[in-house]
DNA sequence: ATTGCTGGACCTGTATACATTCTGCATCCG
DNA sequence: CGGATGCAGAATGTATACAGGTCCAGCAAT
């Protein structure tokens, strides 16, 4: 039954890992119809692996919300108003502010300064280096990486992992709605006014301004939000949103 | 193997449920020590229900945050630092403040509005009955109804969620420290506090004070981080402190 | 045509056997 | 005497068989 090349058997990697990613593979992907049950024979035919595998996958991918448990037993596909992917983004930033106002209020390290710094400096190597033709790719990574750097010097493992949560719906976490921007032609003021706020972010974390410090983190998950309302009134755009066929549309004038 | 009477078999409720919960009264009455293993084959003899229940229970367990994943395999009885106990609860408050402003931005209903009341209305009652002794079971009840009635307030599936989440931590819910002020002189004046600080969140809302209303929810969780310190410093407190054991106590001067 | 009932297929919950990996200890070598 | 190594036991990961429960289709009776 193991066919080594096949999917990447690793021997390292669980087959519960690997049905876990599958998994939500096909759910992000739309493969699996929203609002169905996800049968666990069926999964067991497409995944390759037997019962108990899936099972742990099932599980843990309600844990991260992308399932729905049914109440006679099983999951089906969640679905996601457009009001609570705009409330999973509006938590991001509360939390994304409590962290900023921690690693303020307590002092952050001058290691972390430094990275974070860096980090900025790379943000802007990118938009500077081709203004035209910015490298999204390369943005969403350094972007991701800041937003990490930040939960860090909060230095609180229950705080990460309420992120942790938050960022699994694929739609809330920071780099998610950055794509939505390319076929705009504001993108590159969007993009800038989101690193201006990188950089006063840390700066305010750097003279200990709490407050400042998080009322920016607040602000700056807001932009995502314009994302997705541009996404949401452009459908043509729906598709650079990750995970947006989990998205219940409503009708909009 | 199934002696009903025994431990309650409902044959409504699972294994796994049941394993769930004999297990969290194991955690949190610390007959597991923490940062010990949990075995699943003495859990099995244990609990009298077989691996699959147990499993599928670590599992929950670990994601309530009781439990803590081990890399090479299983799972150990998380322990939590004092820096953890607080941090949970500033993330609590951060959280109900959050819910707070959007009950307070999108307004509530009449009835919502009516019930928050009512459960005041029962809490002042509480406390003028017998002032002398107040019947602290009681308060507690009702003060955790009046946290739920706020999430609910709030019309969001994903910050409950994420409440519910915080709220799984035995000493991070709205009541858990309540009855540590027991022993306490100021009780009679703490409590009045938090109940002040219930009927101006309430009025808050009503009037549509967002900034206000997440303020006084924010600092409604500080009296949680007095109830602590004080549990912290005055060690026989702590057996009031649901899930104690679990904290490692640091030596204090 | 509608409603109630019954049979059966399907699905999940549970238990358990098997395979593989990890761990701890004793022993042996440098 | 310290550290590496190999072995035994145990623990987890996986697969699968079995037992109920649920839900739907089809049929019959009204």
């Amino acid at each position: 039954m193991i066919k080594a090349g096949e999917n990447g058997n690793d021997r390292s990697v669980t087959q519960t890992v690997r049905a876990q990613l599958a998994l939500r593979d096909l759910v992000l992907r739309g493969e699996l119809n929203p609002g169905e049950r996800v049968s666990e024979l069926q999964m067991v035919e497409r995944l390759g692996v037997s019962r108990t595998p899936v099972r742990m996958a099932l599980v843990r991918l309600e844990e991260e919300g992308l399932l729905e448990a049914i109440p006679s037993g099983g999951f089906s596909v969640k679905t996601f108003s457009e009001k609570e992917v705009f409330e999973a983004i509006e938590i991001r930033g509360t939390l994304e502010g409590l962290a900023a106002r921690l690693a303020a209020e307590r002092g952050v390290s001058r290691t972390d300064l430094r990275n974070a710094a860096d980090c900025l400096d790379a943000i802007d190597d990118v938009m500077r280096r081709n203004p035209a033709d910015i490298d999204l790719l390369r943005y969403v990574e350094l972007n991701a990486r800041f937003h990490d750097i930040l939960i860090g010097m909060a230095d609180s493992q229950a705080l990460a992992r309420q992120l942790e949560r938050v960022n699994a719906l694929p739609f809330a976490s920071p780099s998610a709605l950055v794509p939505v921007q390319s076929r705009s032609p504001e993108m590159n003021y969007i993009l800038s006014v989101a690193q201006d706020q990188h950089h006063c972010v840390l700066s305010a974390i750097e003279r200990r301004e709490g407050a400042r410090a998080e009322a920016i983190m607040r602000e700056h998950a807001r932009i995502a939000h314009r994302n997705l309302e541009r996404a949401l009134t452009n459908q043509r755009d729906m598709d650079l949103v990750p995970g947006s066929v989990l998205i219940k549309r409503r009708i909009r004038a």
